[in-house]
DNA sequence: GTCTATACGAAGATAGAC
DNA sequence: GTCTATCTTCGTATAGAC
Protein backbone atom coordinates (compact mmCIF):
# COMPACT_ATOMS: atom_id res chain seq x y z
CA UNK A 1 0.00 0.00 0.00
CA UNK A 2 2.84 2.26 0.82
CA UNK A 3 4.26 1.63 -2.28
CA UNK A 4 1.18 2.37 -4.38
CA UNK A 5 1.13 5.60 -2.64
CA UNK A 6 4.77 6.61 -3.23
CA UNK A 7 3.99 5.80 -6.75
CA UNK A 8 1.57 8.39 -7.52
CA UNK A 9 2.56 10.48 -4.57
CA UNK A 10 5.39 12.83 -6.31
CA UNK A 11 6.70 13.13 -9.44
CA UNK A 12 9.92 14.34 -9.00
CA UNK A 13 10.62 15.64 -5.67
CA UNK A 14 10.21 18.82 -8.01
CA UNK A 15 8.34 22.32 -6.91
CA UNK A 16 5.01 22.01 -8.08
CA UNK A 17 3.41 18.82 -7.25
CA UNK A 18 0.44 19.26 -8.95
CA UNK A 19 0.03 18.25 -12.21
CA UNK A 20 -2.69 16.17 -11.10
CA UNK A 21 -6.02 17.53 -13.05
CA UNK A 22 -8.10 14.42 -11.03
CA UNK A 23 -10.88 15.61 -9.81
CA UNK A 24 -12.55 12.84 -8.13
CA UNK A 25 -15.55 12.70 -7.08
CA UNK A 26 -15.93 16.16 -6.67
CA UNK A 27 -17.15 18.31 -9.81
CA UNK A 28 -15.72 21.63 -10.67
CA UNK A 29 -13.79 22.38 -7.50
CA UNK A 30 -10.37 19.94 -8.66
CA UNK A 31 -10.15 20.00 -4.58
CA UNK A 32 -9.08 16.91 -4.48
CA UNK A 33 -7.73 14.95 -1.96
CA UNK A 34 -4.20 15.32 -4.71
CA UNK A 35 -5.07 19.41 -4.51
CA UNK A 36 -4.85 18.76 -0.60
CA UNK A 37 -1.58 16.53 -0.75
CA UNK A 38 -0.11 19.40 -3.10
CA UNK A 39 -1.00 22.05 -0.99
CA UNK A 40 0.04 20.34 2.31
CA UNK A 41 3.78 19.64 0.44
CA UNK A 42 4.22 23.21 -0.41
CA UNK A 43 3.35 24.34 3.34
CA UNK A 44 5.91 21.34 4.62
CA UNK A 45 8.44 23.31 2.27
CA UNK A 46 7.81 26.82 3.24
CA UNK A 47 7.89 25.73 7.06
CA UNK A 48 11.27 23.87 6.09
CA UNK A 49 12.80 27.13 4.42
CA UNK A 50 11.73 29.23 7.67
CA UNK A 51 13.55 26.75 9.77
CA UNK A 52 16.15 26.12 7.76
CA UNK A 53 16.81 29.85 7.55
CA UNK A 54 16.85 30.57 11.01
CA UNK A 55 18.44 27.51 12.07
CA UNK A 56 20.51 26.28 9.40
CA UNK A 57 20.06 22.59 7.74
CA UNK A 58 21.68 21.06 10.72
CA UNK A 59 20.22 22.63 13.18
CA UNK A 60 17.45 22.72 11.74
CA UNK A 61 14.95 19.64 13.07
CA UNK A 62 12.13 17.82 10.70
CA UNK A 63 9.85 17.86 14.48
CA UNK A 64 10.00 21.59 14.27
CA UNK A 65 9.30 21.67 10.82
CA UNK A 66 6.39 19.11 11.69
CA UNK A 67 5.47 21.39 14.61
CA UNK A 68 5.06 24.57 12.46
CA UNK A 69 2.46 22.76 9.60
CA UNK A 70 1.00 21.00 12.44
CA UNK A 71 1.73 17.78 11.48
CA UNK A 72 3.22 14.88 13.00
CA UNK A 73 7.22 14.54 12.38
CA UNK A 74 6.10 10.91 10.79
CA UNK A 75 3.86 12.30 8.43
CA UNK A 76 6.22 14.88 7.18
CA UNK A 77 8.70 12.26 6.44
CA UNK A 78 5.52 10.17 4.17
CA UNK A 79 6.13 13.15 2.14
CA UNK A 80 9.97 13.76 1.80
CA UNK A 81 11.63 10.37 2.80
CA UNK A 82 14.42 12.00 4.39
CA UNK A 83 15.63 15.57 5.41
CA UNK A 84 18.07 15.72 2.76
CA UNK A 85 14.97 15.36 0.50
CA UNK A 86 13.31 18.00 2.17
CA UNK A 87 16.27 20.27 1.86
CA UNK A 88 16.36 19.43 -1.75
CA UNK A 89 12.84 20.66 -2.46
CA UNK A 90 13.69 23.58 -0.04
CA UNK A 91 16.35 24.63 -2.65
CA UNK A 92 14.62 23.96 -6.27
CA UNK A 93 11.64 25.54 -5.03
CA UNK A 94 13.81 28.82 -4.00
CA UNK A 95 16.36 28.01 -7.34
CA UNK A 96 13.46 28.03 -9.54
CA UNK A 97 12.68 31.55 -9.01
CA UNK A 98 16.44 33.39 -8.96
CA UNK A 99 20.11 32.43 -8.38
CA UNK A 100 21.02 34.93 -5.80
CA UNK A 101 17.88 36.29 -4.38
CA UNK A 102 14.43 35.40 -4.40
CA UNK A 103 13.69 37.64 -7.37
CA UNK A 104 11.09 40.10 -7.62
CA UNK A 105 10.95 39.65 -10.84
CA UNK A 106 12.86 38.52 -14.12
CA UNK A 107 16.31 38.72 -15.24
CA UNK A 108 19.50 38.30 -13.13
CA UNK A 109 22.14 40.68 -14.14
CA UNK A 110 23.54 38.78 -15.94
CA UNK A 111 21.13 38.97 -18.70
CA UNK A 112 20.65 42.77 -17.53
CA UNK A 113 23.28 44.19 -19.69
CA UNK A 114 21.57 43.22 -22.95
CA UNK A 115 18.62 43.72 -22.00
CA UNK A 116 17.11 47.25 -20.69
CA UNK A 117 18.28 47.55 -17.11
CA UNK A 118 21.76 48.72 -15.98
CA UNK A 119 23.88 46.17 -14.50
CA UNK A 120 24.46 48.40 -11.77
CA UNK A 121 21.51 48.90 -11.10
CA UNK A 122 20.43 44.72 -11.60
CA UNK A 123 22.76 44.39 -8.79
CA UNK A 124 21.55 46.96 -6.22
CA UNK A 125 17.76 46.32 -6.91
CA UNK A 126 18.64 42.91 -5.83
CA UNK A 127 20.55 43.60 -3.19
CA UNK A 128 17.66 46.20 -1.50
CA UNK A 129 15.17 43.81 -2.61
CA UNK A 130 17.12 41.80 -0.31
CA UNK A 131 16.99 43.46 2.95
CA UNK A 132 13.02 42.66 2.89
CA UNK A 133 13.45 38.98 2.90
CA UNK A 134 16.28 38.20 5.43
CA UNK A 135 15.44 34.46 5.82
CA UNK A 136 16.56 34.16 2.30
CA UNK A 137 19.55 35.61 2.72
CA UNK A 138 20.08 33.81 5.72
CA UNK A 139 19.11 30.72 4.47
CA UNK A 140 22.00 31.20 1.55
CA UNK A 141 24.63 32.11 4.27
CA UNK A 142 24.24 29.49 7.04
CA UNK A 143 24.54 26.90 4.02
CA UNK A 144 27.24 28.41 3.29
CA UNK A 145 29.10 28.04 6.39
CA UNK A 146 28.17 24.52 6.82
CA UNK A 147 29.21 23.75 3.40
CA UNK A 148 32.75 24.78 4.47
CA UNK A 149 32.72 21.61 7.38
CA UNK A 150 34.00 18.00 6.34
CA UNK A 151 31.25 15.67 4.79
CA UNK A 152 28.43 18.38 4.84
CA UNK A 153 25.61 17.13 2.72
CA UNK A 154 25.67 20.89 1.36
CA UNK A 155 28.61 21.37 -0.14
CA UNK A 156 27.99 20.70 -3.76
CA UNK A 157 25.24 23.11 -3.48
CA UNK A 158 27.07 25.74 -2.41
CA UNK A 159 29.63 24.85 -4.70
CA UNK A 160 27.85 24.88 -7.89
CA UNK A 161 25.66 27.66 -6.80
CA UNK A 162 28.98 29.97 -6.18
CA UNK A 163 29.98 28.62 -9.98
CA UNK A 164 26.67 30.04 -11.29
CA UNK A 165 26.94 33.12 -9.31
CA UNK A 166 30.54 34.16 -10.65
CA UNK A 167 29.75 32.65 -14.25
CA UNK A 168 26.18 35.20 -14.51
CA UNK A 169 28.39 38.08 -12.94
CA UNK A 170 31.24 37.60 -15.11
CA UNK A 171 28.93 37.55 -18.36
CA UNK A 172 27.45 40.97 -17.08
CA UNK A 173 31.13 42.30 -16.72
CA UNK A 174 32.56 40.94 -20.22
CA UNK A 175 29.09 42.85 -21.48
CA UNK A 176 30.17 46.09 -19.71
CA UNK A 177 33.14 45.99 -21.68
CA UNK A 178 32.30 45.44 -24.45
CA UNK A 179 30.65 48.23 -24.20
CA UNK A 180 33.62 50.19 -22.89
CA UNK A 181 32.49 50.78 -19.59
CA UNK A 182 34.52 48.65 -17.67
CA UNK A 183 37.67 49.94 -15.89
CA UNK A 184 41.08 49.20 -17.48
CA UNK A 185 42.54 46.05 -15.96
CA UNK A 186 39.58 45.02 -14.58
CA UNK A 187 39.11 41.23 -15.13
CA UNK A 188 35.50 40.13 -15.67
CA UNK A 189 35.84 36.80 -13.97
CA UNK A 190 38.06 38.37 -10.90
CA UNK A 191 35.34 41.05 -10.55
CA UNK A 192 32.60 38.72 -10.34
CA UNK A 193 33.95 36.19 -7.71
CA UNK A 194 34.68 39.62 -6.19
CA UNK A 195 31.61 40.71 -6.34
CA UNK A 196 30.16 37.20 -4.92
CA UNK A 197 32.52 37.43 -2.33
CA UNK A 198 31.94 41.36 -0.92
CA UNK A 199 27.75 40.28 -1.49
CA UNK A 200 28.21 37.83 0.55
CA UNK A 201 30.35 38.77 3.68
CA UNK A 202 28.77 42.17 3.92
CA UNK A 203 25.31 40.35 4.05
CA UNK A 204 26.90 38.00 7.01
CA UNK A 205 27.81 41.17 8.76
CA UNK A 206 24.68 42.55 8.22
CA UNK A 207 23.08 39.41 9.46
CA UNK A 208 24.82 39.38 12.34
CA UNK A 209 24.26 43.37 13.47
CA UNK A 210 22.10 45.37 10.68
CA UNK A 211 23.10 48.20 12.18
CA UNK A 212 27.03 47.68 11.49
CA UNK A 213 26.97 47.95 7.24
CA UNK A 214 24.92 49.14 4.88
CA UNK A 215 25.01 46.18 1.76
CA UNK A 216 23.71 48.12 -1.05
CA UNK A 217 25.78 51.41 -0.64
CA UNK A 218 28.88 49.35 -0.16
CA UNK A 219 28.00 47.72 -3.55
CA UNK A 220 27.32 50.51 -5.42
CA UNK A 221 30.54 52.31 -3.89
CA UNK A 222 32.64 48.68 -4.80
CA UNK A 223 31.10 48.73 -8.26
CA UNK A 224 31.43 52.44 -9.10
CA UNK A 225 34.83 52.20 -8.63
CA UNK A 226 35.34 49.25 -11.59
CA UNK A 227 32.49 50.00 -13.60
CA UNK A 228 32.09 53.18 -15.50
CA UNK A 229 28.84 55.39 -16.01
CA UNK A 230 26.50 54.62 -18.65
CA UNK B 1 29.98 -1.54 26.00
CA UNK B 2 29.60 1.16 23.16
CA UNK B 3 32.26 3.21 26.23
CA UNK B 4 34.46 -0.18 26.09
CA UNK B 5 34.45 0.28 22.33
CA UNK B 6 35.77 3.55 22.36
CA UNK B 7 38.38 2.93 25.33
CA UNK B 8 40.47 1.35 23.16
CA UNK B 9 40.94 3.75 20.48
CA UNK B 10 44.62 4.32 19.55
CA UNK B 11 46.18 7.46 21.41
CA UNK B 12 47.94 7.54 18.30
CA UNK B 13 47.71 10.98 17.27
CA UNK B 14 50.49 12.63 18.73
CA UNK B 15 49.60 12.64 22.30
CA UNK B 16 50.79 9.16 24.62
CA UNK B 17 47.84 8.33 27.39
CA UNK B 18 50.26 6.64 29.21
CA UNK B 19 49.58 7.67 32.52
CA UNK B 20 53.21 8.30 34.35
CA UNK B 21 53.98 9.47 37.16
CA UNK B 22 56.09 12.52 35.81
CA UNK B 23 59.39 13.54 37.64
CA UNK B 24 58.95 16.07 39.66
CA UNK B 25 61.45 19.20 39.50
CA UNK B 26 63.19 16.95 37.17
CA UNK B 27 64.15 17.57 33.47
CA UNK B 28 65.16 20.83 31.21
CA UNK B 29 62.46 22.49 32.34
CA UNK B 30 61.07 21.73 35.91
CA UNK B 31 58.11 19.18 34.47
CA UNK B 32 56.48 18.79 37.31
CA UNK B 33 52.73 16.85 37.19
CA UNK B 34 51.08 20.11 36.61
CA UNK B 35 52.88 20.93 33.60
CA UNK B 36 51.58 17.51 32.52
CA UNK B 37 47.92 18.58 33.07
CA UNK B 38 49.32 21.45 31.27
CA UNK B 39 50.22 19.74 28.62
CA UNK B 40 47.03 17.36 28.30
CA UNK B 41 44.92 20.71 28.14
CA UNK B 42 46.82 22.44 25.61
CA UNK B 43 46.73 18.74 23.45
CA UNK B 44 42.90 18.57 24.48
CA UNK B 45 42.53 22.17 23.02
CA UNK B 46 44.58 21.81 19.92
CA UNK B 47 42.23 18.66 19.20
CA UNK B 48 39.33 21.10 19.87
CA UNK B 49 40.70 23.28 17.66
CA UNK B 50 41.08 20.98 14.74
CA UNK B 51 37.65 19.13 15.24
CA UNK B 52 35.84 22.48 15.86
CA UNK B 53 37.51 23.79 12.40
CA UNK B 54 36.67 20.38 10.61
CA UNK B 55 33.26 20.19 11.50
CA UNK B 56 32.42 23.45 13.00
CA UNK B 57 30.83 23.86 16.78
CA UNK B 58 27.75 22.18 16.36
CA UNK B 59 28.72 19.40 14.21
CA UNK B 60 31.90 19.32 16.23
CA UNK B 61 31.57 16.42 18.86
CA UNK B 62 33.61 15.93 22.38
CA UNK B 63 33.47 12.18 21.95
CA UNK B 64 35.76 13.03 18.26
CA UNK B 65 37.84 15.49 20.15
CA UNK B 66 38.43 12.63 23.30
CA UNK B 67 39.34 10.38 20.61
CA UNK B 68 42.19 12.31 19.05
CA UNK B 69 43.42 13.00 22.44
CA UNK B 70 43.46 9.57 23.25
CA UNK B 71 41.33 9.94 26.21
CA UNK B 72 37.83 9.22 27.46
CA UNK B 73 34.93 12.03 26.63
CA UNK B 74 34.99 12.36 30.44
CA UNK B 75 38.29 12.50 31.70
CA UNK B 76 38.19 15.68 28.71
CA UNK B 77 35.33 16.91 30.02
CA UNK B 78 37.17 17.07 34.03
CA UNK B 79 39.44 19.61 32.08
CA UNK B 80 36.41 21.69 30.56
CA UNK B 81 33.43 21.45 32.28
CA UNK B 82 31.62 21.76 28.83
CA UNK B 83 31.16 22.07 25.34
CA UNK B 84 31.12 25.89 25.72
CA UNK B 85 33.62 25.96 28.20
CA UNK B 86 36.01 24.12 25.28
CA UNK B 87 35.24 26.28 22.48
CA UNK B 88 36.21 29.48 24.91
CA UNK B 89 39.30 28.09 25.60
CA UNK B 90 40.16 26.90 21.29
CA UNK B 91 38.79 30.72 20.78
CA UNK B 92 41.04 32.67 23.94
CA UNK B 93 44.05 30.86 22.75
CA UNK B 94 43.86 31.49 19.23
CA UNK B 95 42.98 35.19 19.51
CA UNK B 96 46.19 35.75 21.85
CA UNK B 97 47.89 35.73 19.10
CA UNK B 98 46.13 37.58 16.98
CA UNK B 99 42.70 38.69 15.63
CA UNK B 100 42.25 37.93 11.79
CA UNK B 101 44.77 35.36 11.53
CA UNK B 102 46.98 33.42 13.62
CA UNK B 103 49.39 35.56 12.99
CA UNK B 104 53.08 34.92 12.48
CA UNK B 105 54.54 37.79 14.10
CA UNK B 106 52.93 40.85 15.74
CA UNK B 107 51.39 43.78 14.73
CA UNK B 108 48.71 43.55 12.71
CA UNK B 109 47.28 45.91 9.88
CA UNK B 110 46.03 48.43 11.75
CA UNK B 111 49.10 49.28 14.32
CA UNK B 112 50.91 48.78 10.94
CA UNK B 113 50.43 52.08 9.10
CA UNK B 114 52.07 54.11 11.95
CA UNK B 115 55.21 51.11 12.55
CA UNK B 116 57.16 50.50 9.72
CA UNK B 117 55.49 47.96 7.10
CA UNK B 118 52.73 49.24 4.73
CA UNK B 119 48.97 48.50 5.65
CA UNK B 120 48.76 46.80 2.36
CA UNK B 121 51.44 44.77 2.45
CA UNK B 122 50.28 43.49 5.87
CA UNK B 123 47.26 42.78 4.95
CA UNK B 124 48.83 40.59 1.98
CA UNK B 125 51.38 38.98 4.26
CA UNK B 126 48.46 37.97 6.60
CA UNK B 127 46.62 36.91 3.35
CA UNK B 128 49.29 34.98 1.93
CA UNK B 129 49.79 33.15 6.04
CA UNK B 130 46.45 32.30 5.90
CA UNK B 131 46.42 29.96 2.96
CA UNK B 132 48.90 27.78 5.07
CA UNK B 133 46.71 27.96 7.79
CA UNK B 134 43.49 26.54 6.46
CA UNK B 135 41.96 24.77 9.63
CA UNK B 136 42.33 28.42 10.86
CA UNK B 137 40.25 30.26 8.31
CA UNK B 138 37.80 26.91 8.58
CA UNK B 139 37.30 27.70 12.14
CA UNK B 140 36.36 31.23 11.54
CA UNK B 141 34.13 30.65 8.54
CA UNK B 142 32.87 27.77 9.95
CA UNK B 143 31.58 29.82 13.37
CA UNK B 144 30.63 32.75 11.49
CA UNK B 145 28.41 30.72 9.29
CA UNK B 146 26.83 29.04 12.70
CA UNK B 147 26.45 32.76 14.26
CA UNK B 148 23.70 33.33 11.72
CA UNK B 149 21.55 30.44 13.40
CA UNK B 150 19.48 31.55 15.89
CA UNK B 151 20.29 31.11 19.39
CA UNK B 152 23.55 30.51 18.52
CA UNK B 153 26.36 30.28 21.12
CA UNK B 154 28.44 31.87 19.21
CA UNK B 155 26.97 34.59 18.05
CA UNK B 156 28.22 37.24 20.55
CA UNK B 157 31.87 35.97 19.80
CA UNK B 158 31.50 36.51 15.72
CA UNK B 159 29.83 40.14 16.85
CA UNK B 160 32.60 41.01 18.77
CA UNK B 161 35.37 40.18 16.50
CA UNK B 162 33.24 41.80 13.26
CA UNK B 163 33.85 45.01 15.43
CA UNK B 164 37.34 44.29 16.18
CA UNK B 165 38.24 44.06 12.65
CA UNK B 166 36.86 46.85 11.53
CA UNK B 167 37.72 49.02 13.99
CA UNK B 168 41.83 47.56 13.65
CA UNK B 169 40.84 48.42 9.52
CA UNK B 170 39.26 51.91 9.67
CA UNK B 171 42.54 52.90 11.93
CA UNK B 172 44.64 51.79 8.94
CA UNK B 173 42.53 53.27 6.83
CA UNK B 174 42.46 56.80 8.68
CA UNK B 175 46.36 56.79 9.34
CA UNK B 176 46.80 56.09 5.51
CA UNK B 177 44.11 58.56 4.79
CA UNK B 178 46.53 61.38 6.56
CA UNK B 179 49.13 60.80 4.59
CA UNK B 180 47.66 61.29 1.67
CA UNK B 181 47.37 58.05 0.88
CA UNK B 182 43.67 57.46 0.53
CA UNK B 183 41.77 57.75 -2.73
CA UNK B 184 39.13 60.29 -2.16
CA UNK B 185 35.74 59.77 -1.15
CA UNK B 186 36.71 57.18 0.53
CA UNK B 187 35.24 56.54 4.11
CA UNK B 188 37.71 54.69 6.36
CA UNK B 189 34.95 52.90 7.93
CA UNK B 190 33.40 51.71 5.14
CA UNK B 191 36.25 51.05 3.70
CA UNK B 192 36.93 48.58 6.82
CA UNK B 193 34.09 46.79 6.68
CA UNK B 194 34.12 46.41 2.97
CA UNK B 195 37.70 44.73 3.46
CA UNK B 196 36.34 42.49 5.86
CA UNK B 197 33.58 41.58 3.62
CA UNK B 198 35.99 40.99 0.88
CA UNK B 199 38.23 38.77 2.98
CA UNK B 200 35.64 36.46 4.57
CA UNK B 201 33.79 35.79 0.87
CA UNK B 202 36.61 35.47 -1.04
CA UNK B 203 38.37 32.66 1.68
CA UNK B 204 34.79 31.00 1.95
CA UNK B 205 34.82 30.42 -1.91
CA UNK B 206 38.68 29.09 -1.47
CA UNK B 207 37.55 26.99 1.32
CA UNK B 208 35.31 25.31 -1.04
CA UNK B 209 36.93 25.14 -4.01
CA UNK B 210 40.53 26.41 -3.43
CA UNK B 211 41.12 26.41 -7.19
CA UNK B 212 38.34 29.18 -8.07
CA UNK B 213 39.38 32.49 -6.92
CA UNK B 214 43.18 33.82 -5.75
CA UNK B 215 42.53 35.17 -2.28
CA UNK B 216 46.05 37.36 -2.14
CA UNK B 217 45.18 38.34 -5.61
CA UNK B 218 42.02 39.69 -4.77
CA UNK B 219 42.93 41.48 -2.00
CA UNK B 220 45.70 43.35 -3.67
CA UNK B 221 43.37 44.54 -6.38
CA UNK B 222 40.32 45.31 -3.71
CA UNK B 223 43.12 47.52 -1.90
CA UNK B 224 45.14 49.08 -5.05
CA UNK B 225 41.77 50.99 -5.73
CA UNK B 226 41.64 52.85 -2.50
CA UNK B 227 45.20 53.48 -1.38
CA UNK B 228 47.48 55.35 -3.23
CA UNK B 229 50.91 53.90 -3.28
CA UNK B 230 53.28 55.36 -0.64
C1' DG C 1 42.86 12.05 37.09
C1' DT C 2 40.97 8.54 34.69
C1' DC C 3 37.99 5.37 33.89
C1' DT C 4 33.18 2.58 33.37
C1' DA C 5 28.58 3.02 33.53
C1' DT C 6 24.78 5.55 32.84
C1' DA C 7 21.43 9.30 32.86
C1' DC C 8 18.97 12.09 29.82
C1' DG C 9 17.53 13.95 25.73
C1' DA C 10 17.08 14.80 20.81
C1' DA C 11 17.87 13.54 16.41
C1' DG C 12 16.36 10.92 11.98
C1' DA C 13 14.04 7.12 10.44
C1' DT C 14 10.92 2.64 10.42
C1' DA C 15 6.75 -0.47 11.38
C1' DG C 16 2.35 -1.01 11.55
C1' DA C 17 -2.41 0.17 13.33
C1' DC C 18 -6.23 2.95 11.96
C1' DG D 1 -2.47 9.84 4.98
C1' DT D 2 -1.87 10.18 9.51
C1' DC D 3 -0.92 8.69 13.62
C1' DT D 4 1.52 6.27 17.96
C1' DA D 5 5.09 3.65 19.27
C1' DT D 6 9.55 2.33 18.63
C1' DC D 7 14.34 1.75 16.92
C1' DT D 8 18.89 3.34 16.60
C1' DT D 9 22.32 6.41 17.03
C1' DC D 10 24.42 10.14 18.80
C1' DG D 11 24.94 14.15 21.72
C1' DT D 12 26.33 16.36 26.44
C1' DA D 13 26.74 15.61 31.01
C1' DT D 14 26.91 13.22 35.80
C1' DA D 15 27.98 9.62 39.51
C1' DG D 16 31.02 7.03 41.53
C1' DA D 17 34.67 3.31 41.61
C1' DC D 18 39.59 2.91 41.26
Amino acid sequence: MTAADRSDASPADGVEATPRPAAPGRGRGSRGPYAKSAERRAAIVDAAFDVFSSRGYRGGSLQEVADRVGVSQTSLLHYFPSKRDLLRAVLERRDAVSIRGDGSGGAGPGSAADGDEDFTEAVLRQARHNEAVPGLIGLYTALAGEATTDDSPVRDYVASRFDDLRSEYAAGFRALREQGRLVDGVDPDRAAAALVALWDGIQLQWLIDPTSVDVVAQLREHIDRIVLPA
